[in-house]
RNA sequence: GGCUCUGUAGUUCAAUGGAUAGAACAAAAGUUUCCUAAACUUUAGAUCCGGGUUCGAUUCCCGGCGGAGCUACCA
């Protein structure tokens, strides 16, 4: 039972003394008292009022005697309008600090044998171009997520589908036949994802001059479109793609794997990674399957023009295409068949899908869709919906060249803390192999958090001129804090201080040491929201409020130089944990914290 | 039109229905004989509008207004 619990339960008592009226937790409010007031914890006396039938200041000074008198983890109280704080007796914080230092693994939970599995697809690229700045934060979100989950105690596997096939893909392929005079990443020293994605753009460009040539000859927008040889040509090598023509199949598969080359760049320089990756290559015809077993059970219906449809207006949708008229799949046929391989191979007892809130509908209809197949786990699915990062001027538009590229994006984060290192000086002693790594932790810390402390559910702007900075509340920030706390273990490791945590200290402590204590223990109650939550934002605030406090009382106590042994070793134990929380919160978050910067 | 999300300082973000709405950046002014100044301190600055529920609303409900997205035989 945690502290507030227990407290909870001496209030349960005093209402039932006091009033003769049994209440459950659930109808009190305990909360941390807030700064500005003194005490440890605040019940809001009003909901009480009614079964005590005195004002709501008599309700408070009632409860609170009582409490003091009866018991003895409380040892003062005052009344502040409907508001009563409970002062505890600080020997407590000091044994809850205690157990929080004995405890190498504190505020996660370990994973069991018998835990929940949670699956979590993330990423999700399609192999005609790069990642760019929306699949940053997929990414990050996604793998975060994981690791908050895991930090819960449960199973998880981390997974990818990779939009490997398609119009799309098909486009790539003919601009580098048409153009490529044989380019490879070899040959040209091109990253392979920005290889392919440049003849995506290629094709695009050709596309383009040729509906304008068509258009000048007179032809409307329509017809030039329905004209086109290019188009022609790219949906032929897709029939050719379906038929398996070998050809087609082996240019394919040796441009997917310049881009997978590509994509595991990225991926490694993000940090991120997979347990295991499906291609919709190989869950699409699954998926096929699916659908049609669903006709002949009459889930579905088909349109005279042979189309595959599921309705659902009896859910207060529209009807959705699951086949087209030519046979072929769409997005929703392939999810299908994806979701039912997954459930054949993995005993999953949570699905949970990251992916943009403008797929909202999809998987609202994808959840119907497989709760009618017949898959029980089907509505349990989880949309973990986020929302879209923008730039000052608006939306990413690949035709307007606003994308931001991923791999660029982080060399240029990189680059920055680089410099910013140099120029103040941070890289004294250090080899280059050393102040490289620093910086490389310190750029993708700075882009990592920014994007990971705002709510998931909210639409971010990113400027990537002026957003990052390296102070103020930022991943550099709190990398700065545990590598100073590290430099001072360091020195006090070389003058023999030990850190301790005697409860004789209980009485001596500064406001600023108490709230520290009070913080740090806060934690667990950290991670297990951010889990039900599925929140990283949770936790990086929280890093971010612990490293701001930490940096206060650092700034206002001496640690080595303190003369009195028990508050010098007390001191470093707060160091310690607080070094211990801030490494661990970030690991939540898929940053790393160096040990000097 | 319908559905979903969203609206907080100049800007980017916080706030289980609770006390005087927190930070950061930008602006102004300070702190280095002392454990890392990527730090610390101070000043100025905000809940889109109108109703409702409540002892109490940034939060919940209704109605406006603004922004984003979806409503594809693209993924």
């Amino acid at each position: 039972m945690t502290l507030s619990q227990q407290i909870e339960q001496q209030i349960l008592q005093a209402v039932q003394q006091l009033y003769a009226h049994v209440v459950t937790e659930g109808q009190i409010s305990l909360q941390p008292t807030k700064k500005e007031f003194v005490g440890d914890y605040t019940l809001v006396v009003f909901p009480l009022v009614k079964l005590s039938g005195k004002r709501p200041e008599e309700t408070a000074e009632e409860l609170g005697q009582w409490l003091v008198e009866h018991s003895e983890r409380i040892t003062s109280y005052n009344v502040i309008k409907g508001f009563l704080n409970l002062s505890l007796n600080p020997r407590l914080w000091i044994q809850q600090f205690q157990k929080a230092l004995d405890n190498a693994h504190y505020g996660t939970n370990p994973v069991k044998d018998d835990a929940e599995l949670y699956m979590v697809e993330y990423s999700s690229p399609n192999t005609n171009k790069p990642l760019h700045l929306g699949h940053v934060r997929n990414n990050l979100l996604g793998f975060s997520l994981s690791r908050i989950l895991e930090a819960n105690g449960k199973k998880v596997i981390k997974t990818n589908i990779v939009n490997d096939r398609g119009i799309h893909i098909c486009k790539s392929m003919l601009a580098w036949k048409k153009w490529g005079k044989g380019e490879t990443p070899a040959s040209s020293g091109k990253k392979g994802d920005h290889l392919v994605g440049d003849y995506y753009v290629a094709f695009d460009k050709h596309y383009k001059a040729e509906l304008a040539q068509l258009q000048a000859e007179g032809k409307s927008k329509e017809e030039a479109e329905a004209a086109s040889t290019l188009m022609a040509e790219a949906r032929n090598m897709l029939l050719g793609w379906e038929a398996a023509d070998p050809e087609v199949r082996s240019l394919w598969e040796t441009m997917n794997q310049w881009v997978y080359q590509g994509f595991d760049a990225t991926y490694q320089q993000m940090g991120v990674a997979f347990d295991t990756i499906y291609y919709e290559s190989q869950t699409y015809l699954p998926g096929k399957e699916k659908v049609l077993e669903g006709l002949e059970q009459g889930i579905f219906f088909r349109k005279e023009d042979g189309s595959v449809w599921a309705d659902l207006t009896e859910d207060g949708l529209d009807q959705k295409v699951l086949l087209r008229a030519d046979g072929t799949s769409v997005y929703m046929t392939q999810d299908i068949g994806t979701a039912s391989l997954r459930f054949e191979t993995y005993p999953i007892d949570r699905m949970v899908y990251v992916v943009g809130n403008e797929q909202n509908y999809h998987f609202q209809v994808l959840s119907i869709l497989l709760d009618k197949l017949g898959f029980s786990w089907g509505k349990d699915l989880v949309h973990f919906s986020y929302g879209m990062v923008e730039l000052p001027e608006g939306k990413m538009k690949s035709r307007e060249g606003t994308v931001v590229d991923a791999d660029d994006l982080m060399e240029e984060m990189i680059r920055t803390a680089r410099e910013t290192s140099k120029e103040l000086g941070k890289l004294d002693g250090l080899t280059d192999a050393e102040a490289e790594n620093i910086a490389r932790m310190v750029g993708l810390g700075a882009l990592k958090y920014f994007i990971l402390k705002v709510d998931p559910k909210k639409n971010m702007t990113f400027n990537p001129k002026e957003s990052i900075d390296f102070n103020g509340n930022t991943g550099p920030f709190i990398q700065y804090t545990h590598a100073r706390i590290q430099s001072v273990l360091r020195k006090a490791a070389e003058s023999n201080f030990a850190a301790s945590a005697s409860e004789d200290v209980a009485e001596k402590l500064s406001e600023k040491e108490q709230y520290l204590i009070r913080l740090l223990t806060k934690y667990p109650n950290i991670v297990a929201e951010a889990g039900t939550e599925f929140s990283p934002s949770v936790v990086a605030n929280y890093v971010y409020d612990l490293a701001k406090e930490y940096n206060q009382f650092y700034h206002d106590h001496s640690i080595l130089k303190e003369n009195n042994s028990d508050i010098r070793g007390f001191r470093l134990s707060l160091s310690l944990l607080t070094a211990r929380i801030l490494k661990s919160g970030m690991y939540l978050l898929g940053i790393e914290v160096p040990d000097r910067m």
